[in-house]
DNA sequence: CGATGCTA
DNA sequence: TAGCATCGG
């Protein structure tokens, strides 16, 4: 989750460089989602009451298929078309944070474990939606799904995040689909933020604020923040990547911004700050992650899969437990709503 | 997460 | 009926 305090930055700037774009707008624009991601997510956010994952009656994990079919039932029922974009083999650089979040699920496991013993319910909870293992079955059964919805998908030989970044680049997708803004040291010219999160959201603090999707262009960021491309990775490898985790001590995002300013590059940051210059990181190597991204070009994406409804009941409903009658509504309503996507499409063809 | 139910 | 709580598997 590197470079998140990149928007802290653009907090202090006077211009907003982000738009809102309601959903509707999103319509027939092709998004590219970061699989692995968007996974994680739903594992952490559907839960049941005391905080363990939902799974079905064989004691199978489900709370990715319930949020993958809902979330693309709804972007599907807007017209937008969503392609999952799937890790490939990571980067060795990342492997220090791979054991980090290792590391923070064992530790939330232990205290998820405890507090239900102890019955504190409020505490179960917490820990529990920090205990997500995506095993290779439930990765699986992601793909199936999205192959009934009729969702094209694909794996990434590298970061999933860098190839989406690529297929904007390409103009074979128009926006990443993204939180954070590593996507945009990938070089991404286009990515939405918030696709996810609709409607109101509790802040710390009991304040609710209404979030709604917002499109952000990277030419802009880097004309807000008058900075290069390359400026903006040295920024990030500053504040803190996947590939060095750690940053530097002391540096944040409003001392890191003012040091690229100020020497234009991360060499001279590190010839002239002393924090920088004692600690030892593969600059170079980060650079060309994002620089020089392990991706495929040109790759072609299959769009045959079609919304299936009977394969999509027969999965969840036969196979996993789901709820027929929770789940037709929307899965009807999703068909309904594709059908008129498609003539007006076809209309608009005509004249 | 997003849908649905309950309450004032 | 808006706003919060809870359910789903």
């Amino acid at each position: 989750m590197g470079v998140k305090n990149l928007s802290q930055i653009l907090k202090g700037q006077n211009i907003d460089i982000k738009e809102p774009i309601p959903l509707p707008k999103l319509a027939n624009r092709t998004l590219g989602i970061d699989g692995f991601n968007q996974l994680f997510q739903f594992m952490s956010s559907i839960r049941d009451v005391s905080g363990g994952s939902m799974v079905d009656s064989d004691g199978r994990i489900t709370s990715h298929l319930i949020g993958l079919l809902t979330r693309n039932c709804v972007l599907l029922q807007y017209g937008i078309e969503p392609i999952y974009v799937f890790d490939g083999k990571s980067h060795p650089l990342k492997t220090k944070e791979k054991e980090r979040r290792r590391e923070v699920t064992k530790v939330a496991e232990a205290e998820y474990k405890k507090a239900l013993a102890e019955g504190d319910m409020i505490k179960a909870r917490s820990f529990g939606s920090r205990v997500n293992k995506l095993t290779p079955e439930m990765l699986d059964d992601s793909k199936r799904l999205l192959d009934y919805l009729g969702i094209p998908w694909l794996n990434a030989p590298g970061e999933g995040e860098a190839q989406a970044a690529q297929m904007v680049i390409e103009g074979k997708v128009w926006a990443t689909a993204s939180q954070d803004y590593d996507t945009m040291l990938f070089g991404a010219p286009t990515m939405v933020r918030n696709l996810n999160i609709t409607g109101k959201r509790n802040l710390p603090g009991g304040k609710v604020i209404t979030i709604q999707p917002e499109k952000i262009e990277l030419f802009k960021l880097l004309d807000t923040l008058k900075l290069t491309q390359d400026q903006l990775i040295d920024l990030g490898i500053l504040l803190g990547t996947d590939f060095n985790p750690d940053g530097f001590t002391k540096i944040g995002p409003i001392t890191g911004y003012k040091l690229i300013q100020k020497y234009g590059s991360f060499e001279e940051v590190k010839k002239n700050k002393q924090i920088v210059k004692d600690t030892e990181i593969p600059y170079e190597e980060i650079r060309d992650i994002f620089l020089k991204p392990n991706v495929n070009k040109n790759l072609t994406i299959d769009k045959s899969k079609k919304f299936d409804k009977d394969k999509i009941l027969e999965f969840l409903v036969e196979e996993r437990s789901f709820s027929r009658d929770r789940y037709i509504n929307i899965i009807d309503k999703t068909v309904r709503e594709m059908e008129i996507n498609k003539s007006q499409t076809s209309l608009d063809d005509w004249f």
